[in-house]
DNA sequence: TTAATCATGTAACACGTTACATGATTGC
DNA sequence: GCAATCATGTAACGTGTTACATGATTAA
């Protein structure tokens, strides 16, 4: 569902290739959505079928040719549509899955110390995703010059917040959760 | 990968059948893994031919039969091994996927009124879910009783702040995000 | 000379979702 | 009388993952 609206919303921004559109995907939506290569060419393909994308041929010498995507008319409504629903899928949108949670529910099964060692490298891990971040707002500053629409940058960090946010919670948690696993 | 495991970690407490192990899922589980019914059955059938699980069918009248699942030896170890792995992949278990993320960030192509909508109804789903976690927190003190089980309920209750704090973090974000979106 | 970048894919498999089928019993 | 609970599945489809193949150019 979402990897095709994901395509959709980057080529809105301009045509790309195949290629061009994994870079980007992994670069700018990877933090909420994750795509395999084999998949966006996959999707891209199926997507031309709906009639949502058209390709060109691009011949190139001293370099591989390309394929270059652009968005048709009925490509950019289905975005916008998608953009639009109602909604009344918030829940599943908002749906953790995480094996490593599993884990900690059935942590009771294994040594008290094992299962400290597992929550420790979560917090860890956390922090250094924390870290990390400063360079994801540095580039998106750089390309609010660059763009220079406020109105999509504007939502660009709105979500880089939620990232900020999501780390900050997690890491949080672990102190939390690691202060129980000592104090008995 | 982490269904099979859910499933391992629920017969662990006991002989169960595909309909309780999913109710089971569903009640105990489901904020951080969801899973169908016939994804269950599907799975529980791979893991008897794997030889994780046993079954016996128990003729039942007045009532349709049954086919109770045991964990065996071999199984056991599988969760075992599967709780105390090193865990390189924490990376992995810790990924955000939201198609709810994603239209926010290209939530420039609509206008900004429906986008104030969508943040706003995300922000009370956030504040329905924590008002819901009470009763959650309600049955696992009641199991607690039952259970008497100090080593594992420790474990359920980290969890359930996971899920706390995962709300809490949610709302006091979209608070800021509807700032930004009202304050321009 | 070795790795990285550019560029596109196929094939097979694993896992998740949707729709459908069956049929008795119990509570409102 | 109607919905919910008990109980099990099958079939088809959609999506995600892994492994593989090819081959030129360029920077360390």
């Amino acid at each position: 569902m979402s990897l095709k609206h994901g395509l959709l919303g980057l080529l809105n921004y301009g045509p790309m290739t195949g290629y061009e559109l994994d870079k980007a995907f992994s670069v700018s939506l990877d933090f909420f959505w994750q795509a395999k290569t084999s998949q966006v060419y996959r999707e891209l393909d199926a997507m031309e079928h709906s009639g949502w994308l058209t390709s060109e041929r691009v011949i190139q010498n001293e370099k591989p040719n390309k394929r270059v995507y652009s968005l048709t008319a009925s490509g950019k409504e289905e975005l916008i549509n998608w953009l639009s629903e109602p909604e009344a899928d918030i829940m599943d949108t908002m749906r953790v899955r995480s094996a490593f949670l599993m884990r900690v529910f059935f942590a009771g099964e294994i040594d008290d110390g094992q299962a400290l060692l597992m929550m420790r490298r979560y917090r860890q891990t956390c922090a250094e995703m924390l870290a990390a971040l400063d360079m994801v707002s540095d580039s998106v500053n750089q390309y609010e010059q660059v763009v220079a629409d406020e109105r999509k940058t504007k939502y660009w960090k709105i979500t880089e917040l939620y990232s900020e946010a999501y780390y900050q919670a997690g890491l949080a948690w672990a102190d939390k959760a690691i202060a129980i696993m000592e104090g008995e």
